[in-house]
DNA sequence: CGGGAAATTAACCTGTTGGATAAATACTGG
DNA sequence: CCAGTATTTATCCAACAGGTTAATTTCCCG
């Protein structure tokens, strides 16, 4: 079943042996196929949605495979949330912003936000069903639980260092700056299309998406340094506006 | 079954009588019921995770009731959801910006949201459902979709009026200015539970609301009229700072 | 007051789903 | 090369869940 073309390989290979071999043993692999199946199946369909048989299904395994190498639904659901928060907090580690300046440092990091969360729609949608088991799971990881961002600490230098520059006006509290820039980011990808619909535009498309990253940072560098952007006062799309919009 | 109460008042009432009334016709009131239990159990379980029996048992009715009343499954969903917008488009158009000053428009606005928000936590949740099926209901229902939003235009009054005045120094586009300032309280409070655990702190206890909506109508008047105000400067919990805060 | 429509109940049916059992097959160390 | 263990497959099952059928009860109107 698993890895035909090697199987045939072998096939031809080992022409002469009695029999040829129906599967090969791979332990490891076979555990990342069961995590990533996984991952796409309860980020498209959430924990209840989500169907055992077709995550075997796509990762080439029986069934049976995933309650050996992982555990039941609820133990692969936590195996792939855990595996979400590690590879965002690996990324985060790699994202430097101490030699830049305040503002070239918050940009960045709207910057990064947006463009993890479009890169890894499966991690919008996982904290999404997280929230809505009011993140039983979560609370019993003590994994998830000891791995730190830091983002909140940079945050607090960059700003620090921007109210000493002068670049800033106001010293603000850094858990409430990141929480509102993974929320502007978040929230308009992660509710897109309802929002899509009630707007009657595709707030997916290239130029959309581009509109939104100038707005935010313009937004959040506004707000810090006092001074607009050219962005910031540019309305949505000159002359060309749809006539009703309705949020929400 | 349905209203006891009142059954046992007429047994007493009509005792002579040859037997006791079992159940009393109320198609509207049970419509209304089925229609309450059903939004608070696709709240709080998903579409996939919401069973019809509960719901039917929640609403004091027999499971045939749904199906007679509403329909099946996804109908109920989607009745429960047309509701939703209905009520919150409904609160929408009774909030009056057009004599407020535009600063004071603007808050009052953020003030709105966020108390929606709070007051009607099943309509986060049913969004987020929503949402995880890309909308595929919402784009059936032209109801919703004939449901316009008053807030984006009135946001573009409000900002048009600020620019003259002097009041604003830009002219933001009122629907990203719109999508922000709903992403900024349903991001904090859909994600609570998630954000809770990682910063190791409630999120929804009082002060911690009181903290999150004065950063938010801070962030978003100081990038807008390019002052800052007080509340805006203030960090979380001066002196009181837990040690180490993780984002995400 | 009685007959018929509307509303409600009780019981049932069938496909699905998470999970379990046991047998088969591949690999590894001796 | 063989024996024992690790890995994988095939099959089964009991509980559940959505939905249906048919009988029962209430109410209304002529």
């Amino acid at each position: 079943m698993l890895q035909l073309a090697r199987c045939d390989q072998q096939a031809i290979d080992l022409a002469k042996a009695k029999r040829v071999q129906k599967w090969q043993r791979d332990p490891e692999g076979m555990r990342l196929r069961i995590l990533e199946a996984a991952k796409q199946e309860f980020a498209t369909h959430g924990l209840a949605g989500a169907r055992v048989d077709r995550i075997a299904a796509n990762a080439g395994a029986n069934k049976r495979m995933l309650y050996y190498h992982v555990g039941n639904k609820e133990d692969l659901y936590l195996a792939v949330l855990e595996g979400a928060y590690e590879k965002i907090r690996s990324e985060e580690r790699g994202l430097d912003l101490e030699h830049l300046d305040p503002p070239e440092a918050i940009e960045r990091l709207i910057d990064f936000t947006w463009n993890y969360f479009l890169r890894n729609p499966e991690f919008l949608a996982l904290l999404n069903t997280e929230n809505l088991a009011k993140a039983r799971h979560l609370k019993r990881s003590t994994k998830v639980k000891s791995m730190h961002s830091p983002f909140v600490e940079m945050i607090r230098t960059v700003v620090t260092r921007g109210v000493e520059s002068g670049d800033f006006r106001v010293a603000v509290d850094p858990v409430q700056l990141y929480i509102s820039i993974a929320a502007l980011c978040f929230f308009y990808l992660s509710n897109s299309a309802t929002l899509s619909v009630i707007f009657g535009r595709d707030l997916l498309k290239k130029e959309a998406r581009d509109e939104r990253l100038a707005h935010m940072v313009a937004l959040v560098l506004a707000a810090l340094t006092g001074k607009s952007t050219a962005d910031f006062a540019k309305p949505a799309t000159p002359g060309v506006r749809p006539p009703a919009h309705q949020p929400v």
